[in-house]
DNA sequence: ACACTAATTTAGGCAAGACTAAACTTTATT
DNA sequence: AATAAAGTTTAGTCTTGCCTAAATTAGTGT
């Protein structure tokens, strides 16, 4: 059962497990952009994970790729070191948000259990990380959790950041910088047409931020 | 200058550091005895090796090899990560001391300098690990110090471990059970002639120890 | 000097993971 | 339904890093 998994499956489980939300099968080119590899090593690739025993993956010509329960858990186990180490990286150790992602990125696939039950312990058993991602708990559930672009909200609004969804580093500091992190309160208070912009006012201040900002954050769930 | 080395090639050159003490060079049977690889495998990096831009190696056929400048700073950069989180993982983790290298062994390739500065920030730059064994400095030079199996020793004498030389974890275990970690003090009382046993006295507690344990532990030098 | 042994190198192979170029499907457009 | 565009796969190569078996070299004792 415990089959050592290579860095490199690793992080395509990982890719297939964040591409294919909602049943929808990943592909091969949206895997290939994702992991920045050609689009024909990743049919290769697919190819191996769909033989091996057990399967790791479910796939089909020409339709992409789906996770297979053994694959589920084994990119669940990676996404955990991932956002815990993220955590710890940031709480503990004082890295600035923007940079915790590519660390985290190497070192996921390198920690042993009982490093992982560590940082989990010293943190406290946190539920979610930096940029407000949902920690699968120990014994690998990901807990489900609804929230919606914060470009979707109109005038009159209250709200909280739920999460922020960037990889760029420097939109992560400018983030960052204008208090737009998760747990910040904000209102929305004008959205211009046609430009999509929207007036919000955030930690006392008030600011415009366009679609290339709000579509990257998300914000709580109305009833 | 700042090529990538890969992990095995910071092994090798780790182990060529560790065998080539004195100026020898590191044989290709003792590096393929030290890093678990057949000899004709070392032979072929050893090879590749000394053919890099710039070199890391200077290899002589039948004669072993030793680092050239280069290789001995990429060799100190490892070691400088791999105690200094030997270190971490000890103090700030709570890992048992008979743990750390191994977790420590594939970390170190991993981590970026702004993780080791952190860590080291946060240890308050310490300049030993868990085992005794100094840390090469931010700049990379390593501490010159001597001290002399505690085999040695021959009554009276009054001493402190400086260093203890092993990998076995269940020796590493038992060490730390009976207080033979670096830091206590201890007398010699008494030595048996043929078997090399030494009764000593340490945290108040006397024991008879044999060479294959004395052998191990390294104390301060007399003058 | 010679032969035996231990250490080392050579030769040939394999698996993982990547790439490019070319061929082929699927999907979208007219 | 025909065709163009986009997406995907196949085929062939490369590098890294390891392996085993066989050949070779160095070192030692006589
Ligand atoms: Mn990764
Ligand atoms: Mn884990
Ligand atoms: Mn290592
Ligand atoms: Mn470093």
């Amino acid at each position: 059962m415990k089959n050592q998994l290579t860095h490199a499956i690793e992080d395509y489980l990982k890719a297939i497990y964040a591409l294919s939300v909602e049943g929808e099968a990943a592909s091969t080119t949206a895997l290939a952009a994702e992991l920045n590899i050609a689009p024909a090593s990743v049919t290769g690739m697919l190819k191996r994970l769909a033989e091996t025993t057990p399967p790791l993956v479910e796939y089909r010509k020409h339709r992409g790729a789906n996770l297979t329960p053994d694959g589920e858990r084994a990119a669940l186990e990676v996404i955990r070191h991932h956002r815990l180490l993220e955590t710890y990286l940031h709480q503990s150790l004082g890295f600035p948000w923007e940079d915790v992602h590519e660390e985290a990125c190497r070192l996921e696939h390198v920690i042993s259990e009982a490093f992982e039950e560590r940082i989990d312990a010293v943190l406290g058993h946190p539920t979610h990380d930096p940029h407000g991602d949902p920690i699968p708990s120990p014994n690998l559930v990901m807990p489900q959790e609804a929230s919606i672009p914060l470009s979707t909200l109109r005038p009159p609004q209250v709200t909280t950041i739920q999460r922020v969804n960037a990889n760029d580093a420097d939109l992560l500091r400018y983030l960052d910088e204008k208090s737009l992190v998760p747990g910040s309160k904000l209102e929305v208070r004008a959205f211009s047409p046609f430009d999509g912009n929207l007036t919000i006012s955030i930690e006392g201040a008030e600011m415009v931020v366009g679609p290339a900002i709000t579509h990257h954050i998300f914000v709580e769930e109305e009833d």
